[in-house]
DNA sequence: TAACAACATTGCAATAATACGATTAATCAT
DNA sequence: ATGATTAATCGTATTATTGCAATGTTGTTA
């Protein structure tokens, strides 16, 4: 149905669920990694940068800024977006507990 | 369009959204923190033990199985799935190397 | 104030993802 | 062989996501 149904999860795998979906599309990812690259906000020049339309990238930096992994300073007429790092470093926190899984040896089969 | 334009981006990009992508869905997290958990191949239980419909899970499976983060062995009737763990290493090389992304102290502002 | 610049929003078309009933395929038990 | 068990696949309804043209909003500049 298109419909994840949330309710029968735990709130920890809901949370890693939302942070990698924002990851999930290639977009995201180049936004991110461009905005650690300059290590400092950047404004509209994302659009030229990645090569979506102005209101695509608008809005891969709206589901960012909604999961706080990004702020936006406005700047006069443009927009000055960065990475939070507390929410970033909080994210990985709960990112790595999840990738960092304790793999032991002794399995029974495969 | 619902379709992302993934040729405009790396291989590492698009290989980090893949990755992301299949554990941006709460039931699959679930699947891969149960297979982690018992350490051992388990079948049909996931079915019981997460709430959604055998086919749902199969569909889930086959996601994990396609990025080959888990493997299925066939044991009679049943089969029996666990975590690849090369390859699982393999992942989480690729997506530390992304979270890790160094946050220098002196950005311009925010 | 009027024109402009930079983003955000809206609306829409196209595709993807989620969930499950029904069915099929394979194996086991008798 | 027959029936039961397990899981994969098919078909389909529903919702989500992606992308962009058009438009709106806000602040700047002449």
């Amino acid at each position: 149905m298109g419909l994840a149904k949330t309710e029968i999860f735990s709130n920890k795998q809901n949370q890693i669920a939302s942070y990698s979906k924002v990851f999930g599309h290639p977009a995201r990812v180049a936004i991110l990694e461009y905005l650690f690259d300059k290590n400092a906000c950047i404004c509209g020049d994302l659009v030229d940068e990645i090569g979506l339309a102005q209101p695509t990238i608008s809005q891969h930096l709206r589901e960012l800024k909604q999961l706080g992994l990004i702020k936006g300073n406005v700047e006069g007429t443009s927009v000055c977006y960065c990475i939070d790092k507390e929410k970033w470093t909080e994210m990985k926190q709960v990112m790595l507990a999840f990738l960092d899984q304790d793999i032991v040896a002794d399995s029974k089969c495969c």
